[in-house]
DNA sequence: CGATCACATGTGAACGATCACATTCGGGAG
DNA sequence: CTCCCGAATGTGATCGTTCACATGTGATCG
């Protein structure tokens, strides 16, 4: 009987390898410490032998733990979100969890809730919200989660279940520097009208503005692009009655310094320029580009640090939102 | 009895619901032609009142199929990859496959092969590598993968298995162009040496070089940053015995064109520098970044098409690299 | 020396779906 | 009216693991 059968070994073949129970093949792989060790490294040699890997399947249908946490994402290139995913990814196969990850394309409501939808399918564990646009929360609401999950970068709305970066503050810290280098006349784009964030750093820079005793201009909405933020700055460097802008973000930021090159205005000469990020390409752009630095690292690290002992069954952590820098 | 068990319901509960037997509401949930329509739609009406979700881990043990695919991925936030697995993400969905990511950080041959053993371990359907290093491919033959798979980037060292955009004639085309704007001395900045696909890039440019009578220069490893760019462009531009360079990818030559500004070269006037990959942000970069461009997004549709051929069984398909263009 | 007890191991029954096969039900042909 | 056949539905076994509990095995102690 050498042939190999076209079936991949399992944890009854270890056993009779072994010349043990299957049970105890399965406390071997679980380490119980019901086994004296003499048995466990008999059990792991036939594993080694056998090249036996655990059906994970069937081991999510005994213990109805799938050891699988889903993401939910805006599509995006975005630095932020794909530092953050990263992170979580690291540390949630440390943990022993793999990821799932779903991008969703358009932030409406229909296919955050399709996007939800197909995670809850997989019988996940923990979800993780990075969709920080206006209808998750009742997408969220709606379909009833059942598991433990956070939002992240969704300022404050539900703060046990979210861990995000105090964009209120960021947005008062951008605003504050370009008061203090003397401006008066400071503009303001946007991302999109709809994400949670950058919402809030429109607060932060309106309060500051009225705080200062100036009048905060209209919200821009570009879409975070670079060329969105060249199109929208040849549009308001036509007027040009403004010394100083603040953008929602560093690309938006490289792509309203390219239209300050094209009409001839110089930054930080006529114009001063603050963006939101601090991606790695900032420090190298012409001029390098004042920012605001977000720790995505950090709120990834938190996001999986919360589920897992959320999972594990330990108390909940603290929630405090993180500190931007300048 | 209405006292509502902590437990999610089962196949069973539906069809007790529908007044039917679960195998029939097994049949509902596959689309058998073998059922009546009023039974089906009797069925979804329960499966709809009851909530139903039906258990993938028990799916995936019965079928022996998980519905899920690898994907291995070197680290990086880099734009390439970024968007490849996002296309790939959506047309697994759509192919109803979900995608399992690891990221791994180091691309030394130890960490791939964790990363695949990890991913292995959670039976896949199929596997996507996009970790284009050298050690891949050791890792891919000593672990015996057992499903299909293909390679992403990684010109040519596997045709069958591989999806790739033409790297060397990416190469030519750089050089190409600078050559025909009449420089001689053309210096090379690379990315990591291990990664192959930057060394296919410095085979296209050395080709052309050498077929233009002109004498190619040393590799420069950087690591795709704009630090790093930077950092050699600095060293560089010490001598300045060049008068175009040809760097590895987008963020490298902006690291590169801030280094220009740092010693006062001017560019295009005084060097000619011509990047790769055509990130969206580089049409605002100071100046305009001359860049060829590949198509991820087709990378990404092309090796989803290809895995899912396979797995159902279909014919393969073509394995023709993609041109990239200028 | 035999009862006790902790420790180590083994056995049957889930988990929730699909697969393979058995059964029922109508309706048309002979 | 019977027989047969295909369409529709039902029943037992199975996938590979863990859980709950039963059983065996030494060592300890009076």
């Amino acid at each position: 009987m050498d042939v190999p059968k076209r079936r991949a070994p399992n944890i009854r073949d270890v056993a009779r390898a072994a010349g043990v129970s299957y049970q105890t093949v399965s406390r071997a792989l679980n380490d119980s410490p019901a086994i004296r060790e003499s048995t466990r490294t008999k059990v792991l040699a036939a594993i080694g032998e056998l090249g036996y890997r655990p059906n994970s399947a069937a081991r999510a249908l005994a213990t109805s733990r799938s050891k699988t946490i889903g993401v939910l994402s805006s599509q995006s290139g975005l630095y932020g979100p794909t530092t953050s995913i990263q992170t979580i990814e690291a540390a949630a196969r440390l943990g022993g969890y793999r990821l799932s990850v779903t991008n969703i394309t358009t932030g409406d409501y229909e296919s955050m809730r399709a996007g939800l939808d197909f995670l809850l399918d997989q019988s996940i564990d923990a979800l993780v919200v990075l969709a920080p646009q206006d209808g998750i929360y009742k997408a969220l609401r709606e379909l009833s989660i059942g598991v433990p999950y956070v939002t992240l970068e969704a300022t404050g709305l539900d703060p046990q279940r979210s861990v995000s970066i105090d964009q209120t503050h960021g947005g008062r810290l951008a605003t504050r520097h370009l008061i203090g280098l003397g401006h008066e006349q400071i503009a303001y784009i946007s991302g999109p009208s709809d994400w949670i964030e950058a919402q809030a750093r429109y607060v932060g820079y309106r309060e500051e503005m009225l705080q200062a005793g100036l009048q905060p201009r209209e919200c821009l909405f570009g879409d975070w692009t670079a060329a969105t933020g060249h199109q929208i700055g040849m549009n308001l460097l036509k007027d040009r009655d403004f010394t100083a802008i603040f953008c929602g973000n560093d690309q938006t930021a490289l792509g309203f310094l390219h239209a300050c090159r094209d009409v001839g205005v110089s930054v930080p000469g006529d114009i001063s320029v603050v963006g939101f990020d601090d991606i790695p390409e900032a420090a190298h752009f012409a001029p390098a580009l004042t920012t605001v630095r977000q720790n995505f690292v950090e709120i990834g690290r938190r996001a999986i640090a919360l589920l897992l002992s959320e999972l594990a069954g330990t108390d909940k952590l603290s929630h405090e939102p993180i500190a931007p820098e300048l």
